[in-house]
DNA sequence: AAATTCATCAACCGCAAGTTA
DNA sequence: TTAACTTGCGGTTGATGAATT
């Protein structure tokens, strides 16, 4: 599959099209149609790239273009269509007779997502957003570099660092299993999206065995393991947060009252021995995770989450 | 009044899929 | 079957005008 060579490479005219211009591209239109792109700017005296011409025609210059702010109604509907399929705006357009792809990729870019996030809804996911100010925080705490010196060299300064760490780490997988289990998207095949075996290997991973067995597909498949990871989070928290964790000035980084107020995820059902699955957690090596998987990725990225030597990069990554 | 920042949107770019020879 | 060509899409840029300092 080759590419065209660019407007520059050809060397015609870029920039804003003149009223003659237009008129040209209209008129050459009107007589012949729209379409043969590549072509149409020679036939039609336009010292343009094809590329160009579509592009001045489908989101300018066609008659059936509607003009003006967005209804109500409108902006509803492109809401609703990007929470089902995300940011396909040519699929969009084609439910908003005369809007075009282009008008609603900037009428979402410059308003919706805006407007999303001032009403506390990420506009990636169409969810509460989480506020990352806990991560945040605990981010500039772990690079800070004096940050050991800042600790009581004989206390627990370390498994404090340590918990804290984990803790973030947690409260993230919590959010995506949660993602998961909640997702309204109808086509979502969930067994497909990670596949039995890969539930099978989540299962031996938080009961620490290694054998790959199968395991029917529960009605909410992570339910059992976010309510797992909330009790274990939980017990985390009670453990930093009974401590107080200073930065360079003195100042409290984190506090329950933050915490709390911050990570407003409602209270699981606990369906799991809480001391049971805190052991097994701690205990347990994902080493034996496929990397060969269809959703190697997510994997990789479990591995990096539960790697402790990675986690710095990862954590850092995920911030930035 | 001038300088700066912000918001908007037309237009461009690169990529990938589809089509053609 | 394959390579060249065409088209469409989504991300990004930059010119412009409005708002703010």
């Amino acid at each position: 599959m080759g590419r065209s060579p660019s407007c520059a490479e050809k060397g015609v005219k870029k920039g804003p099209w003149t009223p003659e211009e237009d008129q040209k591209l209209i008129d050459y239109i009107q007589d012949h149609g729209p379409g043969r792109w590549q072509s149409l700017p020679r036939n039609a005296g336009l010292n343009r790239c094809g590329k160009s011409c579509r592009l001045r025609w489908t989101n300018y210059l066609r008659p059936d273009i509607k003009r003006g702010k967005f209804s109500d109604e409108e902006e509803q509907v492109i809401v609703n269509l990007h929470s089902v399929i995300g940011n396909k705006w040519s699929k969009i357009a084609s439910k908003l007779p005369g809007r075009t792809d282009n008008e609603i990729k900037n009428f979402w870019n410059t308003h919706l997502r805006k407007k999303l996030l001032h009403d506390g809804i990420d506009p990636r996911t169409h969810r509460p957003v989480y506020d990352l100010n806990l991560l945040l925080n605990l981010s500039q705490l772990l690079s800070t570099p004096n940050f050991s010196n800042l600790m009581n060299p004989w206390g627990n300064a370390l498994k404090l660092q340590t918990d804290a760490t984990h803790l973030s780490q947690i409260e993230l997988l919590k959010s995506i299993l949660q993602f998961i289990n909640t997702s309204p998207l109808p086509n979502i095949d969930q067994t497909s999206f990670l596949g039995l075996q890969n539930y099978a290997q989540i299962d031996g991973f938080l009961h620490g065995t290694n054998t790959l067995h199968t395991v029917d597909q529960p009605q909410e498949p992570f339910h059992g393991y976010s309510t797992a990871i909330t009790s274990y989070s939980q017990a985390l928290f009670e453990r930093v947060s009974s401590q107080e964790v200073l930065n360079a000035n003195g100042n409290s980084l984190i506090s329950t009252g933050d915490y709390q107020t911050e990570c407003p995820l409602p209270a699981l059902v606990l369906d799991t021995p809480e001391s049971t699955i805190v052991n097994q957690m701690e205990n347990t090596e994902p080493a034996y995770i496929s990397a060969h998987s269809p959703t190697s990725n997510f994997f990789e990225d479990w591995e990096k989450l539960l790697d402790g030597e990675a986690s710095s990069s990862f954590w850092k990554d995920i911030i930035d």
